[in-house]
DNA sequence: GCATTATCGATAGCATAGTATCGATAGTCT
DNA sequence: AGACTATCGATACTATGCTATCGATAATGC
């Protein structure tokens, strides 16, 4: 499932050129991946080829975006406008897959009345008030760990059902609340540690630190 | 694995707290898993933990660095310094895991040669040169996504052994080189798949389009 | 028109990650 | 001291995702 935005944006890219017809085999060449699984990735959103020819570009275009929910908007709010959250509040790419962060806070009574990319900074106090009457559902925590556990509490209280936090922290949500953690440090220390790996590859063993 | 970097930060807490003595119950409890899963991911780093005390916190966070290889500084340039890689270049979160940002690229005449939090912005066409003469091996892509193949081309001709891209498309890299593809909207869509997905829980299906 | 080939979907087998069960051990309590 | 309990490690089981195999289908070429 984390692979058809990937297709989704390479599709794109196709439809633009012209090309509306495609094969698993061309988008499996495309990413390295087997054909048989880009297949198993396609059927999952309910689109079907026909053998020899392939899917039909825009077709299948539309048949990810419904399955991913991207034909309809989406609405969040951000918290915490440093240099992660200023960048986030700044992404296009957010609103071609539907979503829109709507209003961001912050408590550094300097920042708020601001505007950063265009989006209002609102004190932290408001929270609660702007995402009942906007009725936004989503929140994003781009504040320092410390802060995190107080800001998802805040954002359950404020009728939140979902929560993408990328403080390098646990929170906890109750039952009824989707957390999505984002760890780019685990990330990073994965692609050191499949280096480190390669590197020592004649050693039959396991990743063994030493 | 990608649960370690989080309990060494719940760990790191609790040793500055001054609590010297943890179980996988405890930690478990933090994090809403089941205490099986984190004894099994702690007996992956080689530590080990005695019955009714559980593990010694700082020998248990010493054993969690030397597996993640965060003992030893790694090294890394970064490509294309705007919004999400100047917070990049600023999260002092890397050098806490052994990792540094020396120095950044970007094929901006105007940035190059400026500073961004400290590092240094060369233009790119320094890059191959740099990173032999550094003998840099990791390096990370926040540029648009049309420069992105072109740029990791450029980096396996830098002699660059890792890349971790941050745009939303597709690389190709020879192998011998390890490819970390991040994907935010990925996860972001994913929260909201499972956030309608809750909603409609009543419908017995999977989560379909509609 | 008929063999050939690319591609599809379905089913089956394999690998890895997560979950459950169990005996062993070392503290705590009476 | 002896019963009790929390916790560990090992083993076995289950689920999920990935890979391989297979027959079916539709375009192409002879
Ligand atoms: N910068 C990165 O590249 C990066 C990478 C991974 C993770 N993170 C994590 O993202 C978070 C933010 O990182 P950053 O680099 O943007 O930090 P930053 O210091 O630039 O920004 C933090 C912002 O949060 C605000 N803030 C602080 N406490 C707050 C509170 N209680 N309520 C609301 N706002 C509050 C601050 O005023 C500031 O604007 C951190 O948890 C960091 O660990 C950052
Ligand atoms: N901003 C975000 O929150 C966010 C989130 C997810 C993914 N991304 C992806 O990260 C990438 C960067 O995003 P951004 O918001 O920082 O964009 P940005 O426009 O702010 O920055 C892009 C930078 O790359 C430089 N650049 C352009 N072409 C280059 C080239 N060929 N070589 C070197 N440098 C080049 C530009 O000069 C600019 O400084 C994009 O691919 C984007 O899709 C961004």
């Amino acid at each position: 499932m984390r692979r058809l935005p990937v297709y989704h944006h390479f599709l794109t890219g196709l439809a633009e050129k012209g090309i509306d017809r495609v094969s698993s085999t061309t988008v499996a060449r495309q990413f390295g991946y087997d054909p048989i699984k880009v297949r198993k990735d396609l059927a999952l959103t309910g689109a079907v080829g026909r053998p020899r020819i392939g899917f039909v570009t825009r077709e299948l275009l539309a048949h990810i975006e419904a399955f991913l929910g991207w034909r309809q908007t989406q609405e969040a709010v951000l918290v915490g406008c440093g240099a992660l959250g200023s960048a986030l509040l700044g992404y296009e790419g957010f609103s071609q897959c539907g979503w829109e962060i709507l209003v961001a806070f912050d408590n550094d009574p300097d920042r708020a009345g601001t505007r950063i990319q265009g989006k209002p900074v609102m004190p932290l106090e408001r929270l609660s008030e702007v995402c009942r009457q906007m009725n936004v559902k989503v929140g994003i925590i781009t504040a320092p760990a410390k802060s995190a556990q107080k800001i998802a509490d805040m954002m359950v209280d404020a009728g939140l059902r979902g929560i993408w936090n990328f403080a390098p922290t646990s929170v906890q949500v109750p039952e009824g609340v989707i957390l999505q953690q984002e760890n780019l440090l685990a990330s990073l220390t994965i692609l050191g540690l499949k280096l480190k790996n390669m590197k020592s590859e004649r050693k039959p063993g396991l990743l063994i630190d030493e």
